[in-house]
Order: structure tokens, then C-alpha cells, then sequence
DNA sequence: CAAAATACTTAACGCGCGTAAAAATAAAGT
DNA sequence: ACTTTATTTTTACGCGCGTTAAGTATTTTG
């Protein structure tokens, strides 16, 4: 760095003595180039600090290297977390993911895939809400860019799906609830925002069938993403009125838990798996939260990393190869129960 | 959109019937034309679906449009909740919010700034980590884009800072813990990742010296951003010992509390300020979940609303004179107290 | 060592838009 | 109707880089 500053390729041409479609070439893939040009052109970016402007770069490229995600909401440390995984595989496969946050709105994820048209992604790694309205854009948006879909699936749409097997995981704490005590109801919300949530109720159901046992659901009424909240208010309405017909109760995910667990604690109903405990209180997710509740929630981790992972390196085969998939891909990794104090 | 796709600003002039320079000019600023060119524009827009090349638009513009926002950990629910306002704030404002988290890690800090150097933003929005050796990489890059400071301060560094007033709302629930029962101890980590724990810390100092009684510090070992789990063991160590000298303690900030209360939980030790409760904990932040701990946290709410617009506001008032501030300027919002169970 | 294959240089065009200058037109004022 | 003033149109160049084609240099091959 103990020159001026280079204002462009051309300078920098100068400056390093290779030609300019020679740098574009670097720079577009370094393996590109001979092994002798490469070290002097490396060398010459040691001396001198150069960058391609990264507008020019995009503006004539015919396909980007930015790499859209899309999550429902950051706010929620679940999809803050596999955010986090999907961009860290994007950067080291020399890609530049964009990350956006529906921010718990539907609509939202339409502004952001429209928002993203903008930006001319290679692909895109999309989290849906999974609303069956939404399908259509979703579907006519993955013709123009290839898209991975995560977490949730919509059924034949987009490329490829990875997530959590569902009936796999709900099946393991369900089989442990029957096992060390008694069988579990279900505890979840009417109108779910989201797929797992039924693919979860279809879950227990069949798995409760399977033990031998009769199924019960309970479902609270609200919407949005105030799932703490739901969990409490309605929750507590359904412990206080000893609504439950066993003394465990399986919530569809964790923050439904978690809110479960701050009402049962107000009114003093002891929650746990030991002697004198009332109430057994099991999850789904293994929220970060999940380990600090009172008590420690029982509940299933998803394996984050893997789900993000294979969800970019899916997307990268289809980038590679420059085709779409011939046929559309599903992979589910299974859940692992986490036993804690709550169940 | 009953006509076929534009390419270009060339084709819409065509097809619009107005001349390149002006749509162009329109689309910096719509209220630059005429108002009958205006609607003639609009009128065309409806019928052919047409938007300008971001990155053509930003490869020629002096200063783009971007606003740069970091924030420390975008996993905080804290910072994710202030990062949303920012970004609301911005796109009202008609710029283009780019969020980027350092993910706990101040070394990915130089890393975003640097990335967003790439991005000519016209302008950055940076909660810092606000290490002392980070100070001169961000005065260095406050010299060459706007930069105002939020949540935690450098002194003398960037066109300004906007937080909260840790005095003020440090001495407002000191005051109020030790009206309602015995005065408070302090639980803070050794070394805080944050200006503003060492600003609590001498709040806390002075409060207590202004009500008559003497201060107590508990701090924990632990570094990064774990601070439920730091909260939770050496929390639980020094409760166990029975080390607290009151038993009242204000914790430096939420997510600490959040893991003392569960430890307290484990150590079957009763926290509140009823009847028959052995420990009163008290918070710092209205953290998303502390509704939700056992028993509800009693804590300082900050306004995040008000910081991120005043940030935002502040940063525009300075992009629209196109001249930096004569003075640097601080604005300290008050905290809010919140009465909940926990003391 | 000559021929073939590979990598590079030179020269030039295009991408889509910002922007400046001069000419033409439209609106406002008297 | 004639200026004055505000807008728009025409024309043209530039931004920084991707990319191509033709020619030159270098490396590989037999």
C-alpha cells in the first residue's frame, strides 16, 4: 500500500504491467489465468490497493454472484441463527448473499423477492412463510431465478427443498413423553403461519396412534408471530381451567413453550418431570432461549447447520452445472431430543 | 402492463414519449419535473413495467443511496428490534437500508465497514462495539462517509451519538429498589464487550453514594456474547455461596438477568418482591423475552423507536446539507422503568 | 527445434445510466 | 404580443468493467 490509490482496472493495468481483460479475467475466477500471471498479479494487489467497483462488475455480468436469503423473520432467533449458516456457506463459496427479513409479514416476502429481481441474484435461498395464497408468486418467481427453499416446504414448488423430517422428530419426543410418563396432547395455534405447524399436528396424531393413544389438541386462538404471548395468555386460560386431559402437554414449537411455562409459573403450577410437579412441558425447535426457561425445556433441536448447508450447496450444484435440476429435490434431517428439566 | 418488457431508460423514453435526461431526473427525484411531465411519466409506468438498473444507477451516481447499518449481533433480539426501526426509518426517508451484523465478533465489524466501502453508501448508521482499539479504524472511516454512532458511544469519534441516558435510567430503578426493599448490588461481567456496562457501572456507583448506602460489584468471568450462560453459572455460583450482600441485585443488562433467574430456578431459590421470595433481580434493557421469565422481569426499557429515528433523522439532516456537523452531537433518550414480578 | 497449443496483449465495442451544454419549447409575467 | 424564466429535448460524453477478435508471446509437445 505505498502507492496512490487506483481508481480502476485501467490503472491498475498499468501500474501491475498485465493487461486489463487479463485482471477481468483474475478477478472473475483467479484459477483462470497462468500461475506465473496470477503471483504478479497478487503481488501487484499487495502494493497497491485496487477493488473492482463492484456496480460495474454486476452491471455487466450476465449473472451476479449475489445469492438472495430470504428469512420470515430475524427477529426470531431461530431464523437468525440459520441465517447466519446460510451466509457463512455463501461467503465461502465465494458468493455475496444478501439477507432479508420478512419482518413476520407475508406480504413482505413478496416486496423481498421483488426487491431482489432488482439485484439479478445467481439463485436464491428462501425460507417461506408457506401460505398457500403466496404459492403462485413463489412458484412464478423460481421460473426466472433458480430457488432453494428451507425450513418450510411448499409442495412442487421451487427447486429443491431441505428441512426437518417432522414426523420423524415429533415422533421421538412423543415416544419419550409415552414412555417415561403420561402420553401428551398438543398444544398449538388455530391458524399456524406456517407449514411445519401442521406437518407437526399430522405428526402427533399418527404418532399417537401408532402408541396406542387417543390424541387431543389444543388450539389457541391469535395470530402473527407473538408466539410467547399466545402461549401465556391462552395457555394459561387452558392450565387454569384444567382444560389439559393429561399432564403433559407437547407444543408445536418452542416459543409457544416458553410462554406456556411463564403462565404456568404465575399461577403456581409447579412444571417438570420429578415428584411433586404438575405439568410436563415439551417443544419443538430447541430455541436459544430454551436452555434458561424454569423450568429447562424438553424439546427437539434441528440441526441448523445441516439444513443450511445442504440448502446452499443444493443451490450451488444447480449454479455449477447451469441447469436446473431434472427433478426437484426433498431432504429432511432428522430432529434430536433434547432432555431437560420441563418433561 | 399491457406492453412487452423495457430494457432500458432508452426504450421507456421511447415509449413514454419523454426524453432520457428528464425520466432520468425523474427517477432522482420525482418532484424535479414538471407536474404535468410528472403524471405523463406515471401515467406510462402503469402501462409499461419498466425500473432503472440499480447498478448502473449507482455506478454513475456521485453518492448512492445506500445507508450502511451495523449492528454488533443482529442474533440480540435487542439489536434486531433497533436494527428493524433503523431500516424503516431509512426507506421512509426513500434511501436503501443495507443491514449488516458483526455477529458478536469486533473484528467483523472492520470487515462490514470495509465491505460497505464496496457499496459507496452515502451515509452509515454503526452501533460499535466500542473496544478503544477499534476507535481509530472508525474514526478513519467516519472521515470518509457520514457516520452517526447508536446504543453505544465513542467519545469523540463520528458526526454523532444517540442513546440512552445509563444515568439516568440506572438511577431510576436504583432509586426505585431501594425505596421498595434493601439497596442493590451490581452483577456485571469483568470485562464487558460494551461501553455502555462500564457507563452502568458508574451509574450505579454514583446512585448509590447519592442515596446513602454502600455498593456492592459482583463480577462475572466470561467474555463474548453469551451472557444468558455467564448469567446462569457464575450468577448461580455466587447465589449458591450466598456471596450477594443484599438481597437485591441489578443486573448490567437483561440477558445476565435472564440467566440468573434460571440458575435461581435450578437452586430452588425464590426471586421476587412478594412474600416468602429470598432474592429480588432487576434487569437492564426490556429484553423480548423478559416478559417471559419466571418470575417477569422487573427492568429499564429503553425507547428503541426514539434512538433509531433520531439516529436516522440525525444522519439525513447532515446527507441533505451535504456539509458535516459543526459540533458533534450526543442525544440521550431516558429509560423507561418497568415494574414486573422479578423485584 | 519446429509445430501445436495455450496464454496474453491490443484495440474496440457495449452495458445502462448520470450529466453537461446548447437548442428548442412551454409557461409566466407585463 | 413580447420578454423573461422555467423545462424539456438533442446531442454527446463518461463511468468502470465484461467481452470479443485479431495478433503476439509463451509454453508444451513430439
Amino acid at each position: 500500500m505505498n502507492q496512490r490509490k487506483i481508481r480502476n482496472m485501467e490503472e491498475f493495468a498499468a501500474v501491475s504491467g498485465i493487461s486489463r481483460p487479463t485482471l477481468s479475467k483474475y478477478f472473475n475466477d483467479p484459477e483462470s489465468v497462468r500461475q506465473s500471471t496470477r503471483e504478479r498479479i497478487e503481488k501487484a494487489l499487495t502494493l497497491y490497493d485496487y477493488r473492482p467497483n463492484v456496480f460495474a462488475v454486476n452491471q455487466n455480468r450476465r449473472r451476479t454472484k449475489n445469492i438472495g436469503v430470504v428469512v420470515p423473520n430475524l427477529a426470531d432467533p431461530f431464523f437468525s441463527e440459520i441465517g447466519r449458516e446460510v451466509e457463512l456457506a455463501c461467503l465461502a463459496a465465494g458468493y455475496s448473499p444478501i439477507l432479508l427479513s420478512s419482518h413476520g409479514k407475508p406480504e413482505q416476502e413478496r416486496d423481498n423477492l421483488e426487491a431482489l429481481r432488482a439485484l439479478k441474484p445467481a439463485g436464491v435461498l428462501l425460507a417461506p412463510f408457506g401460505r398457500a395464497s403466496d404459492k403462485a408468486d413463489i412458484e412464478d418467481f423460481g421460473k426466472s431465478v433458480p430457488v432453494v427453499l428451507f425450513d418450510a416446504n411448499i409442495e412442487g414448488v421451487c427447486e429443491a427443498f431441505v428441512g426437518t423430517d417432522n414426523f420423524q422428530s415429533v415422533d421421538l419426543i412423543v415416544e419419550y413423553l409415552c414412555r417415561s410418563g403420561e402420553p401428551p396432547c398438543f398444544f398449538e395455534m388455530k391458524s399456524p403461519s406456517n407449514p411445519n405447524a401442521n406437518k407437526r399436528r399430522q405428526a402427533y396424531l399418527e404418532s399417537m396412534q401408532r402408541h396406542g393413544h387417543a390424541p387431543h389438541i389444543y388450539q389457541a386462538e391469535g395470530e402473527g408471530w407473538k408466539f410467547e404471548e399466545i402461549g401465556s395468555t391462552e395457555g394459561g386460560r387452558l392450565m387454569s381451567a384444567g382444560a389439559f386431559v393429561t399432564n403433559t402437554v407437547l407444543c408445536s414449537n418452542d416459543r409457544l413453550a416458553i410462554g406456556m411455562l411463564s403462565a404456568a409459573y404465575g399461577l403456581g403450577i409447579r412444571v417438570g418431570h420429578g415428584e411433586g410437579s404438575a405439568l410436563r412441558i415439551a417443544g419443538h425447535d430447541d430455541h436459544p432461549f430454551s436452555r434458561y426457561t424454569c423450568p429447562p425445556l424438553t424439546t427437539i433441536a434441528q440441526d441448523y447447520a445441516a439444513i443450511a448447508n445442504r440448502a446452499a450447496s443444493t443451490l450451488f450444484r444447480i449454479l455449477d452445472t447451469e441447469t436446473r435440476l431434472s427433478e426437484r429435490e426433498e431432504t429432511l434431517f432428522d430432529g434430536k431430543l433434547v432432555m431437560r428439566g420441563s418433561a
